[in-house]
DNA sequence: CCGTCAAACGGAGTATCAGTCCGCTTTGTC
DNA sequence: GACAAAGCGGACTGATACTCCGTTTGACGG
């Protein structure tokens, strides 16, 4: 509970340049690309380094996915309307899958690289978990006679970093965005 | 195009001999334990007799799945109401969330390792892309007004190891089945 | 400014796999 | 039974996640 020592400076240095140096290695060549080797030679740290900060390979892609999603949570939680508590649940909901539809959008290699990672943990993943306790109270509250659990498994079952890509032509960077908007709408009915 | 000599004797006898070690191997230990050199000495031969029939570890985990999905594939072309031709669309949609429920229950680990390995080639397998095209003929048939081709993604998306091995507890087999027979319905609406 | 020590570091080392290669064996055929 | 083609086996390669431990560094009290 109590506070934790500061962190000490190399700590800190090290860190940001093994998360930039993922993020470069992402880019130039792709989920497959990012080796743990590679990354902590390009961060010029030594292996180690990477696993203490990060504990394994998936501990890194969630750090750095967190990273783009911070914002978002926040906003959700403590930001004005129409994504904070306050807008109309339907409203709220667009607003969420428009978020997160736009953060897929643009990590969608970060996205597939991570689920590939994580395997089977993705559902124990705090951010997993997270949105997917959101999800669930807006559409219980919008939909009390369906599985609401279920519901936010599934449309999060739909942020999948491989689909996204398949979905996300480079003019049009927003379709999936959309169709998803379009399925929840489906899926709330007209009232 | 013309006819393939028939397989030698031999062949015949590894494939299926591989096979049934993939199949122990996936009980006894789950996805990670099937790995190639486990398998090959399990059905008692080399590890180049597995990647020429099956050609990677995708391919030999497609195989089983595919040969678990044969009955329903034929069913759904060629077979009688509710799953085959003639029965009014709605009731062939849910026929065949049920069939594939059913197989996916029942193969979760399966279709995780299967997912795992085939990475993105996930969309590209001709299994994937049947069942997408049936399941988006149907939708387009009864929903019109919707991107069918999409939802045939969405609901395809849901269909994930991982998630259906969480949500399908020992005392209630089905719940998954149910859950998205129940999804497919509100997307469909009331009409 | 300095001594101390826990925290952090580096990178060689380990274990495990997917997938390849090529000399040898089996099978089907005539 | 001889021949060619199809199939086989398993040692080998290359890649990669992750560990271990001797060494270095930085924060802090004196």
């Amino acid at each position: 509970m109590a506070e934790q020592r500061t962190e000490r400076a190399d700590a800190v240095r090290n860190r940001r340049a093994v998360l930039r140096a993922t993020e470069q290695l992402l880019t130039e060549g792709g989920g497959d690309y990012v080796s743990l080797d590679r990354v902590a030679a390009l961060a010029g740290v030594g292996q180690g380094t990477v696993f203490r900060r990060f504990g394994n390979r998936a501990g890194l892609l969630q750090a750095l996915l967190e990273e783009r999603s911070r914002e978002l949570r926040d906003a959700v939680t403590h930001g004005a309307p129409p994504l904070g508590p306050g807008a109309p649940t339907r409203q709220r909901l667009l607003a969420f899958l428009d978020g997160l539809g736009e953060i897929a959008e643009r990590n969608a290699v970060l996205l597939f690289a991570h689920e590939q990672a994580c395997a089977e943990d993705k559902y124990s993943d705090p951010s997993y978990q997270f949105w997917h306790r959101h999800l669930s109270t807006l559409l219980a509250d919008e939909r009390p006679d369906l599985d609401a659990d279920f519901l936010a498994h599934a449309l999060l079952a739909v942020f999948d970093g491989g689909l996204i890509r398949r979905l996300t032509p480079s003019d049009d960077p927003r379709r999936f965005t959309r169709s998803i908007q379009q399925m929840a709408t489906a899926l709330l009915g007209r009232d």
